[in-house]
RNA sequence: CGCGGGAUGGAGCAGUUCGGUAGCUCGUCGGGCUCAUAACCCGAAGGUCGUAGGUUCAAAUCCUACUCCCGCAACCA
């Protein structure tokens, strides 16, 4: 039976400077949504990547004295780096300077203009001569140009446009007929009542202004707005041309989920939309404009000096812990705190306390008191049932909670049920079971319960804490880590297998 | 009156659709246990649910006004 297809994508870093944790935040939820749909046996394909074109980037490089090109290398490079170092499971990493993706956005673009999509028009704007900027009437200060505060005047200039006002109607059609389409729903309202009830304005879709971006085919003195640029990154990545769709490119398009931050929900539910029935494609599914991991103490910036990385907090507290501070912490719909203090509260309550003594504990006792060997289950008592029922739940409420994308809500799910079983253990006494020769067998089951319920907890946690999982499933000695193989409670471990050493999944983090 | 979201014990959150004993995690305090990484388990203290009115037998929840915070407001990405 072929396994349906999951198409994730993550929007693709702007190469501008190394990522911070905020930036790092989008492709390890990716990364766990991701793994869960693998492990429900669905054919995923997870894109991310980088967004290379723009006058920033020109910029920046200028500075720096290198050509753009060498610029936008080192930082993709770097970014590369940060996704592996947080472990992440993307299938492709791609780039807008990748040779065929500028083809095809040449084609693209030229296509559109062939269609009548993209015309040449003048662009209208308050310009500010010294800063050579265009801004809008909302961005000025006290009606003068941000940056330098001088008098800005009307300019225009040749430009193209996409006719976003042609796909109006169509696009308010799909949101309204598609509830789930944006996510989280606030956001939905949001691009409404801002943009599509006032009516869509054409949409400049060229610069001259600077030169670092792919140049109009027919037009060279023009390059591609970036936002043209790096949205069709989804379809050019996965074999689309204009007339030469690929197999590949039918069996994954439209998208599943682009995961996005919340800023940039508008390029994403309201300009890609258009371009996408422009070239008479199908519309992605679902787009969720994930919150923000902030700092606690105020906005990071360079001159505060509060920028942190992900990088260098995996080399402190070790991978699994940052994910897991990601994905816990950060609420479905609002902001996420962050800071050191924080992120150890957490690992030490959670991952050490509640996680790793648990593990700990568990593998110890049965090796104290049956050398490792994993014993027979005897018939269960109410105690076992009750939490064998928690442990179960999780089959249902799990899928349910990633459905929505709760992703925190998900894994505090799991944490509840390994709270159960360090009550179990209370419930339980193995230590007083040890000491009465005729309760051995009794011990043994208990023992094995506890086992059983960590594995299944274990298989779950593949798809937040992967190498966490791995470690268990180890200690456990044990290969079955498939969704199905938590319904069937006790079929699993081996009676007469021997458990892996007892090991620190996690070290607690003394103060400071 | 631009549009929208939010304000709940020390911290972070749930509960508000369809009113009816205010719940969770962390922290604090007390107790228990000893298998375990001073971990685990139990219990307690701590909240006028932003403010002021209103509806109701009953309001965190419904209505009105106000205060404060935040997001969006089209060509930086």
């Amino acid at each position: 039976m072929e396994n349906k297809k999951y198409y994730i994508s993550t929007a693709i870093a702007y190469t501008s400077g190394k990522p911070h944790i905020g930036n790092t935040y989008e492709i390890v939820l990716a990364d766990a949504i991701a793994r869960f749909k693998r492990l429900q046996g669905y054919d995923v394909y997870l894109q991310t990547g980088t967004d290379e074109h723009g006058e920033k980037i020109e910029l920046k490089a200028k500075e720096a004295g290198i050509t753009p090109q060498e610029f936008v290398d080192n930082v993709a490079e770097e970014i590369k780096n940060i996704w592996d170092i947080m472990n992440t499971s993307y299938d492709k990493f791609v780039r807008t300077t990748d040779e065929h993706h500028e083809k095809v956005v040449q084609n693209i673009f030229k296509y559109m203009y062939d269609k009548g999509d993209i015309y040449k028009g003048e662009y209208k704007g308050l310009y500010c001569t010294p800063c050579e900027s265009f801004w809008t009437e909302s961005q000025l200060v006290d009606g003068k140009c941000p940056d330098c505060g001088r008098e800005v005047q009307e300019k225009e200039e040749e430009a193209y446009f996409f006719k976003l006002s042609k796909y109006q109607k169509p696009l308010e059609d799909y949101i309204e007929s598609h509830p789930d389409f944006i996510q989280p729903v606030a956001r939905k309202n949001e691009m409404i009542n801002n943009f599509i009830k006032p009516g869509l304005q054409d949409l400049c879709v060229s610069r001259t202004s600077f030169s670092w971006g792919i140049p109009v085919l027919f037009d060279p003195k023009h390059v591609v707005y970036v936002w043209l640029d790096a949205l069709t990154n989804y379809i050019t990545n996965i074999g689309y041309d204009i007339n030469n769709a690929t197999e590949e490119f039918n069996y994954k398009w439209p998208a599943d989920l682009h995961l996005i931050g919340k800023d940039i929900i508008r390029f994403h539910t309201i300009y890609w939309p258009c371009f996408l029935m422009s070239l008479n494609l199908p519309l992605p599914h679902k787009v969720f404009g994930h919150p923000w991991l902030i700092m606690a103490d105020g906005k990071m910036s360079k001159s505060k000096g509060n920028i942190v990385y992900a990088d260098d907090l995996v080399k402190e507290f070790g991978v699994d812990a940052v994910r897991y501070y990601f994905l816990h912490e950060i609420p479905f719909a609002a902001d996420g705190f962050f800071s050191r203090e924080l992120l150890i509260e957490k690992i030490n309550s959670d991952l050490v306390n509640i996680l790793g003594n648990l593990v700990n504990r568990t593998i110890s006792m049965n090796y104290k008191y049956f050398d490792g060997i994993i014993q027979e289950l005897t018939p269960y008592e109410e105690v076992d049932n009750n939490l064998i029922e928690n442990v179960k739940n999780l089959f249902t409420v799990v899928p349910e909670k990633m459905d929505e994308l709760r992703v925190g809500e998900t894994i505090e799910e799991i944490f509840n049920v390994l709270r159960k079983c360090n009550k179990y253990i209370d419930d339980t006494a193995p230590w007083i079971l040890a000491k009465d020769e005729t309760k051995k067998a009794r011990l043994g089951s208990v023992l094995h319960i506890l086992l059983e319920s960590i594995r299944i907890c274990a298989v779950y946690l593949q798809a937040f804490l992967p190498e966490t999982a791995e470690k268990i499933l180890k200690q456990l000695n044990t290969e079955t880590k498939t969704m199905e193989s938590t319904l069937s409670f006790g079929e699993v471990l081996k009676p007469g297998d021997k458990l892996g050493e007892p090991i620190h999944l996690f070290e607690r983090i003394e103060n400071k």
